[in-house]
DNA sequence: AAGTGTCTCAACCGCAGCCGC
DNA sequence: CGCGGCTGCGGTTGAGACACT
């Protein structure tokens, strides 16, 4: 039974914050108590979906290249709409991020679709909505189309392919070499000695993140969720 | 410049799976 | 073993931004 109202909506930039502040103290696992302990008004998953789609450091913001938008179409081919699957694939997208792209992708797609169809009746043999299928099932024909996209710049299907079979045998790796890994966690995390070292601590407890604190702004996060905690 | 249509993306919802008790 | 709580995933929605007329 829950008496108090959750607040639901976009969030504020304080609420981010202190978010992040708690984040930062407790680890990003205990969704619930920490939409308890902060005071924010808002649920465990509220707090985790903030955090994962827009708050966490790793993220990448602006457009996919077209290196990503081949690699989303050819997983989507293989996987379907296993968006989280896929979006551990690429490093600091997220499977929100991926399945909005795929959205806008495939809207455009069956509009063009639409339109040949409307020009050439025969083609209606396969007459299957790329949208509502969105499967394995598609795996030729949109396959088929991704590969006609492969040429300008970035590393071949192949590549890619090899990339992805290798990770599924071993452990999955992220498809480029200078990302790390963490475990269920789709975003890159550049090494420590990268600037912004923080991106690893994510996934830290609080005992472990103290260790790893040489920046400042993180040091003010700590110590604005500190005081926050203790006031 | 204003109105309308389209696109993008953040956020919510419901469900399924996992885990601890 | 069953139950309940929590987390994560996929689908959907709606508001704001942007493009077009």
């Amino acid at each position: 039974m829950e008496q108090d109202e959750h607040r639901k909506g976009p969030w504020t930039e304080q609420e981010d914050m202190i978010l992040i502040n708690f984040v930062h103290l407790f680890g990003d696992r205990r969704w619930d108590y920490i939409a308890k302990v902060s005071g924010l008004n808002r649920t465990g998953k509220s707090c985790r979906l903030r955090w994962v789609n827009y708050l966490h450091p790793g993220l990448k913001r602006g457009k996919m290249t077209p290196q990503e938008e081949r690699l989303v179409l050819e997983l989507h081919a293989k996987w379907g709409n296993r968006w989280s699957r896929i979006a551990r694939k690429l490093p600091g997208r997220t499977d929100n991020e991926i399945k909005n792209y795929w959205r806008t992708h495939m809207r455009k797609k069956a509009q063009e679709k639409k339109k040949a169809m409307s020009l050439s009746p025969l083609s209606s043999t396969r007459e299957v909505s790329f949208y509502d299928t969105g499967g394995p099932n598609m795996a030729a024909s949109e396959g088929e189309k991704s590969m006609e996209l492969e040429d300008e710049k970035g590393y071949s299907m192949d590549d890619i392919w090899k990339d992805i079979d290798m990770s599924e045998e071993n452990m999955i790796k992220p498809l480029t070499a200078n990302y790390t890994d963490l475990e269920g966690c789709n975003i890159f995390c550049p090494s420590l000695e990268n600037d912004y070292s923080w991106d690893s601590l994510w996934k830290m407890d609080e005992d472990e993140s103290k260790k790893f604190l040489p920046f400042n702004q993180s040091i003010s996060y700590f110590e604005y969720g500190t005081s926050y905690l203790t006031s």
